[in-house]
DNA sequence: CGCCAGGATACCC
DNA sequence: GGGTATCATGGC
C-alpha cells in the first residue's frame, strides 16, 4: 500500500510561524492525537494566531523519537489538508515526522478495503463503518517507538487516559533524557521536555524506582519488559519485521502483557496493520453495534485501521 | 462509600 | 476450557 506519487505531493514550506505542510491526504493531526494511540502529545490549547483562519484550530505539542514539536491543523486547500509544524525543520519533518505519521501509506485505498471487508463479513452495507470511517477520515497508524508503546500500554491496562498520559510523563520526566525545546514555539519555551527512557534507564530504575511513580502493580511488568529488552531477549526490530501473529504471541509472553496489551503494541509500535485489540470500548462497539456478531479475522490486513476508526467513532459520538 | 478506567493474572470448577 | 476475585491509583 505504498503509493510514490502521495510520497510527493506533500509540499513543504518554512514561513516565520513554523513549517508549513500542505499537500497531506487523510490527515488530521487533532484526530490522530486524540485517537487514544499515543499519550504524549497534549491539545486543548487554541492555535496562537492572529488570523481568523487560525481561530479554533487545536495545536498539539509533545515528544517523539526526544524531538519537541507541535502540530496544528490548518484550513484545507485545494490540494488537501494542511499542516502547521512548530519547532520542525524541512529535513526533520522528512526523515522523522513524515515517517513518524505515515505519510507513505494511501489511507485511501486502505479505506475502500476495510469497507469491501465489512460489507462482506456483514453480508450487507455496513452503515456503521462507513461512518466511523467518516467521522475517523483523518486517522493514521502513528509509526511510534516500539518499545515506548510496550511500556505505555503495558501502564494503560486498567487505567484511564488522563492518568495514563499523567504517569508516562512522570516516568519521562524522572528517567528519560531533557529535550533541548526549541525558542520558536511560542508558549512551551519555559518548560523542559524528557525523552522517554531507554530501556536500560528503566531497568537500572529497578521496581522500587518505578512503583514510586504510583504505578501501582504494574512496576514490576514494566521492569521486567524493559530488562528484556535491554538484556536482548526481547528484539522488538525483529517483531516488526515478524509476522503479525508471532508477533502477537511473543509480546504476550511477556509478564503484564495480554491480548489486548499485545494489539496495542502490535498495532501502534510494530506497525503490524492486521492487529485488532479489543478493549473496553470495542467491546461496546461490538455489542452495540454488531449485535449478530462480527467475524475478526474476515476484516482483512487493515483491520486493525478499522478498529481505530470504530474506537474514535465510539468515544467522540 | 462505591464504581470505573484502552486488562492481566491466579485460581476456581 | 470458561468464569471471577484481585491487583494500585485517582477521579467522580
Amino acid at each position: 500500500m505504498q503509493n510514490n506519487s502521495q510520497k510527493t505531493a506533500c509540499a513543504l514550506t518554512t514561513t516565520d510561524k513554523g513549517l508549513i505542510v500542505s499537500g497531506l491526504r487523510d490527515f488530521s493531526a487533532a484526530q490522530i492525537f486524540d485517537c487514544g494511540q499515543c499519550f504524549r502529545f497534549d491539545g486543548g490549547e487554541e492555535g496562537s494566531g492572529d488570523r481568523a483562519s487560525l481561530r479554533g484550530a487545536t495545536k498539539f505539542s509533545g515528544v517523539a523519537f526526544g524531538r519537541f514539536a507541535a502540530f496544528t491543523d490548518l484550513p484545507p486547500d485545494e490540494n488537501g489538508a494542511v499542516l502547521l509544524a512548530e519547532g520542525v525543520t524541512e529535513e526533520e519533518f522528512k526523515t522523522v515526522w513524515a515517517d513518524y505519521f505515515d505519510l507513505q501509506t494511501d489511507y485511501s485505498a486502505i479505506k475502500t478495503e476495510i469497507i469491501s471487508r465489512f460489507d462482506e463479513a456483514c453480508r450487507r452495507e455496513d452503515k456503521t463503518i462507513r461512518q466511523a470511517v467518516e467521522r475517523g477520515c483523518g486517522i493514521r497508524i502513528l509509526r511510534a517507538d516500539p518499545f515506548e508503546t510496550l511500556i505505555s500500554f503495558i501502564i494503560s491496562q486498567n487505567n484511564n487516559i488522563p492518568r495514563i498520559k499523567k504517569t508516562i510523563a512522570a516516568l519521562c520526566a524522572a528517567y528519560g533524557e531533557p529535550i533541548k525545546v526549541d525558542r520558536n514555539i511560542s508558549g512551551d519555551e519555559a518548560q523542559t521536555r524528557y525523552a522517554f527512557p531507554t530501556p536500560e534507564a528503566i531497568a537500572a530504575a529497578g521496581e522500587e524506582g518505578i512503583r514510586a511513580l504510583k504505578t501501582g502493580f504494574r512496576a514490576k511488568y514494566i521492569v521486567g519488559a524493559a530488562e528484556a529488552v535491554a538484556e536482548g531477549s526481547l528484539d522488538l526490530a525483529a517483531l516488526a519485521a515478524a509476522d503479525g501473529e508471532e508477533a502477537r504471541e511473543r509480546l504476550q509472553q511477556l509478564r503484564g502483557v495480554g491480548p489486548k496489551v499485545a494489539g496495542c503494541v502490535s498495532l501502534f509500535g510494530l506497525h503490524h496493520l492486521d492487529a485488532f485489540p479489543v478493549d473496553v470500548w470495542m467491546k461496546k462497539v461490538l455489542a452495540l453495534r454488531y449485535p449478530d456478531g462480527l467475524d475478526i479475522d474476515a476484516l482483512g490486513r487493515f483491520r486493525g485501521v478499522a478498529q481505530q476508526y470504530l474506537f474514535y467513532n465510539e468515544r467522540w459520538i
